[in-house]
DNA sequence: CCTACTTTGTGCGGCATCCCAACAAATGAG
DNA sequence: CTCATTTGTTGGGATGCCGCACAAAGTAGG
């Protein structure tokens, strides 16, 4: 069984360095069977060495800790105003990172993707050139996939229809490494779960752009839902007979809680924060610095956005119950300002006592998550089955 | 290892009766593997076999199926109006059911647990004189439990708070099998779930009684969340401003789409439908007969809470995707008129195409639901590991 | 400094589980 | 009646894990 090998593997990576009698008791095995995974996995260069661990008496532990020199996963993106690709070696480390602003309105899909396509091989020659192998690529898009026929069938945001993204991406590629497409909100929920606390195996990540979306990960794992369609909570139907929103129907929540909402209400259509053209990074530093002002217009806008997103969570709260409420994307950076609305809807709306246990945390992680998510998808790949990897040295047994 | 064995037995389960050769392929097994788990569990009374499968060339086979006669599951319920248990066997088949009617308010929790406690017993002597073991007793309550510490915190329904359930059960069964607690609206899930399309393992359980309970099921498996309050749909807040709900707040879910809400719309306060003394089944045919007839009040009652179950799924199936919407309680005794407009919202309100393929569908457990839920998860101990189950004849290999 | 004790990591025999290959059994096709 | 086909069983072998014993490397205390 091949199990128990990534079991280890996520043990170092969700609970750090550690040794092989500490990871014998964490994980119900025998000092002897830990020796033995232990043993395999240097020789795939997984893992390795990390000191000495002294601890009281006895004799002191040699630390195992995750060896990010063997292997990389690489995450991409497509979205309205980039496309992006990451490298992450097995311990999350960055290990070479490509980003390119685009108008996705303005360029055909084949020039996008072959945009992306550039990127793509840029990362992965900067990690051969590392020496390290990539075991996978996976790209996180802006729309409904269908994951079984590998299709993007709809893409309102990006205006694509029915594009084939991954076989696409897989001929521009000309790599023998597995190229998955995935949603750019639960690629992000995933970065998030991982980056977060790893007690945290039940969370609702909200990733606030033009659009809001996001995921749910129940049991340590993303919820995708009947047809990979879960987590498209920008379309909830908050307030019958609201506005109108850009994918047709009227009161979503996207149109009350997304950044268009905040930017209408915070500012006049020709101020500088409303344009599209500045960075988002600059626009939300202006409307913090006017908030920090105490400027009553912004401050509004920023109440009565948080009141939104805080009922809709409470919503989702109620349903769901997770430990953690993760805010990323737009919501991110302007944390400080939305927490106090958010927080309190969250206690109000929601049945649990103290909200369920449900904790508010803003990401860390940018603009970065979906495409830090998407590497970790990748990854996976060599969590769930650390014998794809060939052994380097000729050590111990052939694999597998 | 002992996997095998339960994957082996939930296929059986959730397939039907088949040939050993067919389990192989199903479940991606050798033929010779199967054969030795298969004498395993019939060493245990857990599986025989049931004659002869011809199908076109070849020796046909001999099938394999689900034998009940070896052990039972429990499960038992405590609601506002009665309190019940169930038992079933491997298959799922009813071998002893038990109900009393009870008025919750008026008695106290002593009387109330000493009732549930003694059906229980009526149930597990019933098993024992078909010559079956209990291997477990799951009780569902109308509430909020603390899973960890194993008591009921919040049962604003009954009037309970801080109540061991558990604890208090087996004090008054002095019983070895384990007994566990669990929600109403969850156990009742997990019936669904267990007797709905084995393929729709991505679901959604709404039980509308006088509040609106429920469970995803993801994967297959209950969503529980951090605390165990996932499902808690009747709270969720879908009309600000709106009626004020039992739990102090204003405008859940519950005081538009409940038994209440219906109700106080269809008919004045002296009209018999709206008599708690009448049973409840009663009450619905007269409501279902008052609609077919063509009864304006009725129908733009029943309309208008159709409309608010389906804004409320709606909301649900945008985050959550599943493959099938399944109403229960209430719900599916007047499904037949509620339908248009449910899956009309449902349609308008999720984003995916073809409302992402989600299916509304009516339970047909009635009332049963939640009992049949928790003799389902005490069989699953069996099910993740039939090795507890001792072997009966001297026949092959320990017990481990 | 030396001994007793504690904890870590490794080597070896054994057991359980599963795969592979071969073979007997039961049937349909010709 | 013979052959092809599929099923179920048997025995040999590989693998992964456990249990145990033992060497290694430290602390505590005299």
């Amino acid at each position: 069984m091949t199990a128990n090998l990534g079991l280890l593997l996520r043990q170092l990576r969700d609970h750090g360095p550690r040794s092989r009698a500490r990871l014998a008791t964490d994980l119900g095995l025998t000092r002897s069977s830990v020796s033995a995974l232990v043993a395999d996995l240097e020789s795939r260069g997984l893992v390795r060495s990390a000191g000495i661990e002294r601890g009281g008496m006895g004799r002191p532990g040699t630390a195992v800790e995750l060896d990010g020199r063997a292997i990389c996963g690489i995450g991409a993106e497509i979205n309205v105003n980039h496309v992006a690709a990451i490298a992450l070696d097995l311990r999350g480390d960055v290990v070479a990172e490509h980003r390119s602003a685009i108008d996705a309105h303005r360029l055909s899909v084949t020039e996008v993707l072959d945009r992306l396509a550039e990127l793509v091989t840029r990362t992965d020659d900067d990690v051969r050139a590392g020496g390290a192998t990539t075991v996978g690529v996976t790209v996180g898009v802006a729309g409904l996939l269908d994951r079984e026929r590998d299709v993007l069938t709809h893409g309102p945001n990006l205006g694509w229809h029915d594009v084939p993204v991954g076989a696409e991406l897989r001929g521009r590629l000309a790599t023998s490494s597995p190229v998955l497409i995935d949603n750019e909100g639960n690629l992000a929920a995933i970065a998030e779960a991982r980056h977060g606390d790893p007690a945290h195996q039940e969370m609702l990540v909200l990733f606030g752009e033009v659009g809001v979306g996001g995921g749910i990960i129940a049991g340590g794992q993303l919820l995708r839902g009947h047809q990979g369609y879960a987590g498209e909570f920008g379309h909830m139907i908050v307030e019958p007979g609201g506005r109108r929103c850009g994918c047709g129907r009227v009161g979503c929540w996207e149109t009350v809680a997304g950044l268009r909402a905040l930017l209408d209400a915070a500012a006049d259509p020709d101020d500088p924060v409303r344009d599209p053209a500045l960075s988002l990074d600059d626009r939300l530093t202006e409307i913090n610095r006017r908030a920090d002002l105490g400027d009553t217009r912004t401050l509004a806008a920023l109440n009565q956005v948080g009141n939104w997103v805080g009922m809709g969570a409470a919503i989702l709260g109620n349903a769901l119950n997770p430990a953690a409420l993760v805010l990323s994307g737009y919501f991110a950076g302007l944390g400080h300002h939305l927490r106090p609305a958010i927080e309190e809807h969250l206690q109000a709306g929601i049945l649990a006592p103290r909200a369920g246990g449900t904790r508010v945390e803003f990401s860390t992680l940018g603009f970065t998550a979906a495409v830090r998510g998407g590497a970790a998808v990748a990854l996976d790949l060599v969590f769930d089955d650390p014998s794809l990897v060939a052994p380097t040295h000729a050590l111990a047994g052939g694999a597998r």
